[in-house]
RNA sequence: CUUUUUACCAAUC
């Protein structure tokens, strides 16, 4: 069995999802790892009614979904927004007993999140015991993606004063905030704080967000010369 | 052997 899962997350791991799926399938036993190799192969590839069909199919086989299986299957439902379906899949975890677990906690944070229910999102992180910086992470681009500029930066000093060490998709998060609420100038300074007070070098990424934060404000010229003088390549 | 967070644009809701 451990053979087979292994085929089946080496095919998901270089984008091949058919003959994943073909392995899952032409395998005579199966274990929760062969559901969460299939479950979590589907997520990576962005497959995400797959991965949520799979998770159900595997409750209508009898088979029990662990905390790996419910990160995945809310995370599911967190890119496809199905609020409906996450709600129902976090009452199985509080029952089943996985609501401690933090990649469960974590990927509920990011569904609330994406699902625009940002206050419960709060809620969830606030009921960690120990929260990381995944957690931190999930909350702060929650904030970004429904416009709260303002709290995603005061987040980001909380976790700064809890001593967490922000990293790149931190920075991803906050830059994002700052661009959607019209925070120029403070995203300009957490920028330059990134490199020179966390010495994270900027990924395309962060400097999409300064982009965008430039030309949303109508900075438009400098924001060209940020995509000239960029010390990567532009995408 | 498997797990959670990651920008812009467009489309969809």
């Amino acid at each position: 069995i451990v053979t087979w899962n292994t085929m089946i997350s080496g095919y998901a791991q270089v984008g091949d999802m058919d003959n994943a799926f073909k392995i899952f399938e032409e395998m005579g036993e199966r274990n929760i790892v062969s559901w969460n190799s299939l479950i979590a192969g589907f997520l990576q590839n962005g497959l995400y009614l797959d991965a949520l069909k799979s998770f159900v199919s595997m409750g209508h086989e009898g088979k029990r979904p662990d905390h790996s299986t419910f990160a995945c299957g809310v995370s599911a439902c967190a890119h496809l927004a199905a609020l409906q379906v996450g709600k129902q899949i976090h009452l199985s975890v509080i029952k089943s007993g996985y609501v401690k677990d933090l990649f469960v906690g974590n990927s509920l944070i990011t569904m609330y999140a994406k699902c625009g229910r940002i206050r419960k999102a709060k809620l969830v992180f606030n009921d960690i015991d120990e929260v990381d910086i995944i957690s931190w992470n999930s909350l702060i681009a929650g904030y970004a993606l429904n416009g709260y500029g303002k709290e995603a930066i005061e987040l980001f000093e909380d976790m700064l004063m809890k001593g967490v060490a922000p990293d790149q998709v931190t920075f991803i998060g906050v830059l994002s905030a700052c661009s959607h609420a019209g925070l120029v100038s403070q995203g300009l300074k957490l920028f330059k704080s990134m490199t020179e007070v966390y010495t994270i070098e900027p990924l395309v990424e962060h400097y999409a967000c300064i982009v965008d934060l430039l030309s949303r404000a109508g900075r438009l010229k400098e924001a060209f010369e940020m995509v000239t003088e960029m010390k990567i390549k532009p995408n």
